[in-house]
DNA sequence: GTGCTATGTCTACGACTGTATACTTCTTGT
DNA sequence: ACAAGAAGTATACAGTCGTAGACATAGCAC
């Protein structure tokens, strides 16, 4: 335990739930040990399981703690909204700020990228995604396939986050910032104003 | 050793290959083991380790195996072609093709996908897609920004790979085909006509 | 002050990892 | 036919993993 602090179990639990966070972003659920998640919220690997129950449970806990708060799509989808005129530029801004090169992020999909390969960790994502931006970005777009649209928006951005954050690709992560906000912003209003024919 | 196969190195070699090349796209980098992958080929592992030196040497051995044969974009691309009018049509056409629900996808995209969050495998990654991708695609985009655009389209390519198959969002996996493959060939001929501006 | 209980730690187990060393067995050139 | 070397195996090591069970201690009610 670490000196400064009492014994609390609240803030223990929070604790643990940030440093899980942390983790999991870089590294994913695979890469990380509880071990490491523990000495980074300054206790005992066992205290971890004591709280979650089990290595799984936590990640579901940090996962659905994640998709709770305002991501890259949601804070400028949920907001009041007259047309969606300008929600590719808004989506655009967000991601770039959002995956900033040298930063650790803590976003949702970062977790989802790295976490992937574990059909548990998939199928958790499968779930949270249904629940919170398919639904949302769906009633937002107007026109003919709007699920399909909504989650090819989805695809595009978590696409962006992969080859930006996760691989590296240097013509995204070394570009200059305001010239690709705006190329980015016209591609995701082309997924947007995209009509079925 | 197998017993029907005699004792040959070159296709002792090759068997590894193949049988890791499935197993690292079904689990990624981290999640399958040299045991598990010298099973499949029905050898002991210390061979895997004998032919190829090391686990990491064996990953980037499939990844540029897969890199070389043709993929989703490369074997569009690399074909004659005047002008890139029709080109998003048929990058979406092969993306689908290549994504058909039920497969088992032995596509380069897949093994990226699942070993992202391996630092090491990463590198791998983003070396061979500079080599194959990126410079092919970019010299096919007229226009400014023709780097960025070419890994942006890179990233909705393994962004609906990785929301259609490896989440499975619903919206991408049990959508009508026809009707999808034309939306999406509309937003891939975007990203390809957009102008910076 | 004194217990009681929640809070946290210690130790350890069984399974798994990548791979180095030493060994056996098959194939091939002569 | 027979050695020589290639092809493949067996064993083991040092490490990590998740987590179970027993133990210690701090904090609060009285």
């Amino acid at each position: 335990m670490r000196p400064g602090r009492r014994r609390n179990a609240r803030d223990t639990r929070a604790a643990i739930l940030v440093s899980a966070r942390r983790a999991f972003t870089r590294f994913g659920y695979d890469g990380v040990g509880v071990r490491e998640i523990a000495e980074g919220a300054g206790v005992t690997a066992m205290l971890v399981n004591r709280y979650f129950g089990s290595k799984e449970r936590l990640f579901a806990d940090v996962v659905a703690a994640t998709m709770a708060e305002p991501g890259i799509l949601t804070d400028r989808v949920t907001k009041q909204r007259q047309d969606v005129a300008s929600l590719g530029a808004d989506i655009a801004a967000e991601l770039m700020a959002k995956t900033a090169p040298g930063d650790t992020p803590l976003d949702g999909f970062l977790i989802m990228l790295r976490s992937a390969s574990n059909e548990r960790a998939a199928a958790i994502w499968r779930e949270q995604i249904e629940r919170h931006y398919q639904k949302t970005l769906t009633d937002m777009l107007p026109g003919a396939m709007a699920p399909e649209r909504a989650a090819l928006l989805l695809a595009l951005v978590s696409g962006f986050q992969m080859m930006r954050q996760v691989i590296g690709v240097p013509a995204l992560a070394q570009a200059n910032a305001a010239a690709l906000s705006k190329l980015l912003a016209r591609i995701c209003q082309a997924v947007i104003d995209a009509e079925a024919g």
